[in-house]
DNA sequence: GTTTACAAACCAAGCGCTTGCTTGGTATTG
DNA sequence: CAATACCAAGCAAGCGCTTGGTTTGTAAAC
């Protein structure tokens, strides 16, 4: 399956919305200026003008502003998830399945959903307690698919650290790249998975 | 020089505000609401009712809100990058300093700066453009530090990856661990450092 | 050792503005 | 001809910050 039939498939299920419909397009604005200005210095005017209504019209498609915030960490959770268990699936030894996991964050963190990905590290402080339960529980379905991989490593003797650690250190590398690394700088997106194995170590 | 040594001179030349003064306690709990809330949730009546004076009161000392922000930022690189200064020149080799660092840091995120810290990694989007360059200035001399010890290794061989990714990488990782890392917990923080050198390969 | 002088620290009140959201009505679409 | 999508206007609350006046700490003057 490729990328682009599994985002067809979430949105025949109604788990992710059209980028291309009213819904869409409003997520993704969002997103885009949820992680440039925070979510609080985000005016629901903000929005609307972005994607060129008033703003009291937003709220036929959201009941309040923090479900706009929540639906753009629910939808690229569901999306993400499901590429990275593709790209998973994909390989065949841990050592692949790690390097295809540490690659496909980065490229959800510095690509497409770059801006969503970055809004649901960032802003999630700014989710209502019911929210955050909610969005957890999905959070913690990704986790495990990391989780899975680094303890066979680590059974392995290919990991030395703790696999929890591990990935928490990961979490926290690989989200921080937002802020300084450019795909179209010198270094391309395999290239920075290479330097992240090569840190680890574990560079053949 | 004892840590407490580097503040009080610190204080003593007027580069950070004595935490038992007004401004001092001001800022502390400044950094204590900016962590838990984000600074744009925080407003200056929570500020005010923090130290136990009226929301005007507070513009004797700032002339506004961003100011408070910026002060604690600035005063806590210059505490920092003091401390760690210290930490890596009591070691001699290259690994040594490069744990000591890791040690320290861990230490300021995770310690008693530790809010201060979260507010320093995670709002800085909150500063105006002037304040942002004065922090960036502090915060490049505090870089170095790391970047001359990851240079020596990677000369050294003990290091595969390029020496400003890994720092770029570690800054993720560490400043990450206020998220998720409880020094009460089973961990302390010397197995913390461990895991991390533990993680890059560089364990003996 | 009391008085006087003065600045720093603070309070009570509130101004002007922006915020998220509501309302009542009008196009547009199937 | 209903449902959906939207607009124009604005409300109530909360925001950062200002203002004019009072208390408090301190140190010289008597």
């Amino acid at each position: 399956m490729t990328q682009d039939a599994i985002l067809h498939s979430l949105i025949a299920e109604n788990l992710v919305s059209d980028p291309a419909g009213a819904r869409g397009r409003l997520l993704r604005e969002a997103a885009r200026l949820f992680r440039d200005k925070g979510y609080e210095r985000t005016t629901v005017r903000d929005l609307a003008a972005a994607v060129g209504i008033q703003s009291g019209s937003l709220f036929h498609h959201f009941r309040t502003k923090e479900e706009i915030l929540k639906a753009v960490m629910v939808e690229t959770i569901r999306l993400n998830t499901a590429l990275m268990q593709a790209a998973m699936d994909a390989e065949s030894t841990c050592h692949g399945k790690l390097r295809a996991l540490i690659r496909a964050e980065l490229e959800f963190i510095n690509g497409q959903t770059g801006e969503a990905m970055a809004v649901l590290v960032y802003e999630w402080r700014s989710l209502s307690e019911a929210s955050r339960v909610e969005v957890l529980e999905l959070r913690d379905i990704y986790e495990q698919l990391w989780l899975d991989v680094l303890n066979a490593m680590k059974h392995q003797g290919d990991l030395k650290a703790e696999p929890f650690v591990v990935r928490r250190m990961l979490t926290g590398a690989l989200s921080w790249t937002v802020t300084w690394y450019r795909p179209d700088g010198g270094l391309s997106l395999d290239g920075l998975t290479d330097q992240v194995i090569a840190m680890m170590g574990l560079a053949e």
